[in-house]
DNA sequence: CGGGGTCTTGATTTCATTCAAAAATGGTGG
DNA sequence: CCACCATTTTTGAATGAAATCAAGACCCCG
């Protein structure tokens, strides 16, 4: 697991690279800089005390990561595929803060963007049933996956990864999946290729049972 | 479940009374105050659509509950205990954040407040076993809750909200507290009150197994 | 004194993890 | 293009842990 060393202090204008894998930062480095994902996918990483390795949130592009919450990055975040993002530091992240404050009378938006995932994984790890789980995953996440083609959508994300988002097996996560296969709620024609065939059965399955 | 009804709109130097079990805001509501817990204990409630209640964060003196990340509350605010607070309206809420992210050039640490008792729970529910999720819990909940005396600390949440909590079972809460008392870990002399007699174990078990 | 809620405990059942192994996939270099 | 390897996914069987079910004890409150 390489580290991304950002080359120079680059102020939110220069799309940086970062291969799949690799770590924009680490939990528990000081924030100095807050990053906005352009293009790929990002998950944040928190790894317990006993080596659980457990995913915080998974990010899409325009979602802000690393917000100078606390003193240090509370999570790790990686790149799940390549991607591109920008940084600012947070100096002038701050005065954009403050400007969006004083005109909108709202946080940016921005906080909503990793603050909502993270709360929103609480949420659905909260309800019991790996079925119910996956199901509730599926429909936050399909909407932010980018579409191939009719109905089919780009789903980069490895199972290993889903379950330790939430907070199961990967395979319970695997056996889930092909239930709603099995179901014909969802089409999986490949790995990474997703294609939800009836979004109302899902909906019901992920709000109960 | 009485709604609790600000009399009138403080700004911030009225301590509000709420008596146990009331609502602070409803989950949904446009975010119109933030709140500042002054005494007592309040929790976060998340209901799902099929009635399931989860319990998002408990709330301690100096918490900030409620704040405009989005537009609308994420979650419903209750009062645990007998409970005091201040409000503040959105408006001059935003201009202490922004003075405060000027001069710190950090979040106002009430994000921090608010934000990370979510995320610890995320993290401590992601972890399997009833028994690590409960001294987890405890480990990050005996250091808020206001001591009786020598070693004795005020414990007002009933098992219910804990298993609320926790994602788990009433019943599965209490079996893991009997079993810290087993182990001498722990000594509940009574419904609400909990000494901890060996931090080290339940630190070790938390942290792993 | 009731009586409702909370807590406790045991017995049973259900569900997910674990363990183990095979199949599929993707990438690499010949 | 193909063979090979590493990784991921899939499936089955066994195990284990926690939810559920059911009852009783306790406690606080009116």
């Amino acid at each position: 697991m390489l580290r991304h060393e950002p080359k120079n202090c680059t102020h939110g204008n220069i799309i940086m690279p970062a291969k799949a894998g690799e770590v924009i930062f680490l939990e528990g480095e000081p924030c100095e800089h807050v990053f906005e994902l352009k293009r790929g996918i990002a998950r944040g990483i928190s790894i317990s005390s006993e080596g659980e390795r457990q995913v915080t949130a998974f990010f899409f592009p325009g979602d802000q990561i690393g917000l100078p919450i606390a003193d240090v990055y509370r999570y790790t975040a990686e790149a799940v595929t390549d991607l591109g993002y920008v940084s600012y530091s947070r100096r002038g992240w701050s005065e954009a803060l403050v400007r969006s404050c004083r005109e909108e009378g709202r946080l940016l938006p921005s906080i909503c963007s990793e603050q909502d995932p993270i709360f929103q994984r609480g949420i659905i790890i909260g309800r019991n049933g790996v079925l119910v789980r996956v199901s509730a995953f599926l429909i936050s996440v399909i909407e932010r996956l980018t579409p191939v083609r009719d109905g089919l959508l780009g789903f980069p994300l490895s199972q290993v990864d889903i379950a330790a988002y939430l907070a199961t097996s990967p395979e319970s996560v695997c056996r889930a999946l092909r239930q709603l296969r099995d179901f014909a709620i969802i089409a999986m024609p490949d790995r990474d290729h997703l294609a939800v065939l009836d979004r109302d059965a899902l909906i019901h399955i992920a709000s109960g049972n």
